[in-house]
DNA sequence: CTGTTAGCGCCTTCAC
DNA sequence: GTGAAGGCGCTAACAG
């Protein structure tokens, strides 16, 4: 059975053996360097005839490097962490890494078990969304760790880069749509500023409507946790309040289904009752009846920049100032909105 | 900045020096064994003033253990593979081991690959779902590789540990539910055989028919692709033929939004104009305008079993027989199925 | 182009 | 209870 065996498996030492030649040749063709074709030939059979395979804790610790880079979030079962991840491992597999994935369940204690495992294991880089900016402890465990890190969607003023995405400016053009449908009793339902995508998307609602003029009437802004029960909760609130707003803005996929959930308790119909507009594409926005306008961004997309941008820094070092990636959102008008009568 | 230093980083060696004993009473102290309490006060302000980490690389040359399970999986943005990764790193984490995450793409050339890279960086077991159980490749070298191996709801005839999900009997009750609507004429949309859900999906299927002596149309039954597409292209098919179905069972959660965007492109209305059921909980489903009636499965409790029988694999060794799991799944009625005139 | 050698950092006997 | 020494498997000089 595949499993602990006692026949131990072929070394560098065995396929040197096996092949006639030294050790050092044998890292030499495992290592591509230039052999004679004769030698190159006798190596890779002994390899293959043993199913020898370089021990990588051994090469790690010779070179120093592990090609392993750490993912940690709150939860890889997010679609949005679990796109992430997937962009991440598109570009890191191609470049003979691999991805090392912890969730923090948003518990700070844990993010920082998990850092100092990560550490322990000599991880060659760290792509993390933190849970929580004001979070003083990780702030400086980050700035001390000895790889590269890459901020998710995050900002620390420490020396690390970072891919953002311009969350504000989905906000404005949301908000400019519905102004233009007519509507000013706008909520928006979001996290807490802990974290920038939340911040951002506040920030952007109240920028639109200090640019446009408008009331700014701080009651239609809710910012809580970033989860679906939360989502519920105020959009309950909002909707059994004596005034109701004309539209809701969930900021935050997880919000999205709880708003929906209340949305269905109250027995409202889109756009007819309520206009909503959600952040972040999911099959649920876009196949429910009718279609939700969204704010997208591209996923997938920011894991690959934040691979991209981990690999640069591994190679090139620390000297050049931290990168600040910064990726558009975009307002992708469905059915959920209606004109303000 | 937090990247590559030039000052390495302090060694079992420096602590000992640090803390004025020998490099084996260090590695006493890290690895809890008696010391005396002056030596242990001392080594612990040692480590913390150098802020040591142990190398896992040089632990695991030594103790040949990595403390890593790998997880191979076609797609991680699949809420279905990124919620068992969940569950997998709840149980993996508390017991100290990190999980590695690998996407397949479905390519049976990239499967190898990785399997081949995560026996070179010795994992201590391998958690995976491939991506085709009919492939003889993998199937050869899964049973040579020297760790344990959990299969996913897959059946391989090699030695190793399996948790599947009974999909066969979730099938029949919505097949019995359907039934007893007055449905006769039901569409399975799911993959082909390749792979044991699907397989196990028409199985009940079939056998739902037969146990209830309907007759069975076999042009009800597609099997294709496990992704939205082709849920969507059968759909279509289904719709646009002569003789509809009046119910449709979408055999899996990719396959539900390519049969959701048939419905809307074909106007109808559910459940009066088709019935509808879903394999998997997903949002999509449960907040769908109906919600549409499921059969669900604990998909965190499949990637805790599964990390459950891998730890105990590891432990007890390959002496034991495989261990097969099984997991039962329900059937959720909600609202997008009706009774037949 | 190839062989030899010295560690990388740690755990683990083995004496004391 | 503690120190000294060997070696896990590999890479990277250094000679030849």
């Amino acid at each position: 059975m595949a499993s602990k065996s006692t026949d131990k498996r072929a070394t560098i030492r065995d396929v040197a053996t096996a092949a006639g030649v030294s050790i050092g040749t044998v890292s030499r063709v495992l290592n591509g360097k230039s052999v004679s074709n004769r030698v190159l030939g006798s190596v890779n059979s002994a390899i293959k005839d043993l199913s020898y395979t370089p021990n990588a804790a051994a090469q790690s610790m010779r070179t120093k490097s592990t090609r392993a880079i750490g993912l940690v979030v709150n939860d890889i079962s997010n679609p949005l962490f679990s796109g992430i991840a997937k962009g991440l491992d598109e570009v890191l597999s191609r470049n003979h890494y691999s991805l090392l994935i912890a969730n923090t369940d948003n518990d700070p204690q844990k993010e920082q078990v998990i850092i100092k495992s990560l550490t322990q294991r000599r991880v060659d880089g760290l792509v993390i969304a933190v849970s929580n900016e004001l979070d003083d402890n990780i702030k400086s465990i980050l700035q001390k760790v000895e790889f590269p890190v890459v901020l998710l969607d995050r900002e620390l003023d420490i020396q690390a880069d970072s891919v953002c995405d311009d969350h504000a400016s989905g906000m404005k053009k949301a908000l400019q749509y519905l102004f233009d449908l007519g509507h000013e009793d706008i909520a928006l339902i979001t996290g807490n500023d802990s974290v920038r995508p939340c911040r951002e998307r506040a920030l952007g609602y109240r920028d639109a409507y200090r640019k446009l003029g408008k009331p700014l009437n701080k009651n239609w802004i809710r910012q809580g946790q970033m989860n679906s029960l939360y989502g519920y909760e105020e959009a309950v609130r909002l909707l059994e309040g004596g005034k109701r707003p004309t539209a809701i803005i969930a900021g935050g996929n997880l919000i999205l289904s709880g708003v929906l959930r209340a949305i269905r308790q109250f027995d409202l119909s889109i756009p007819e009752d309520l206009s909503l507009i959600s952040c972040d594409e999911v099959d649920l926005a876009a196949l429910m009846n009718p279609p939700i306008t969204v704010i997208i961004r591209d996923i997938q997309l920011i894991g690959q920049l934040a691979a991209d941008q981990i690999l640069r820094r591994i190679d090139d070092g620390a000297d050049s100032s931290p990168s600040r990636q910064s990726i558009p959102t975009e307002l992708v008008v469905r059915e959920s909105c209606t004109r303000l009568r």
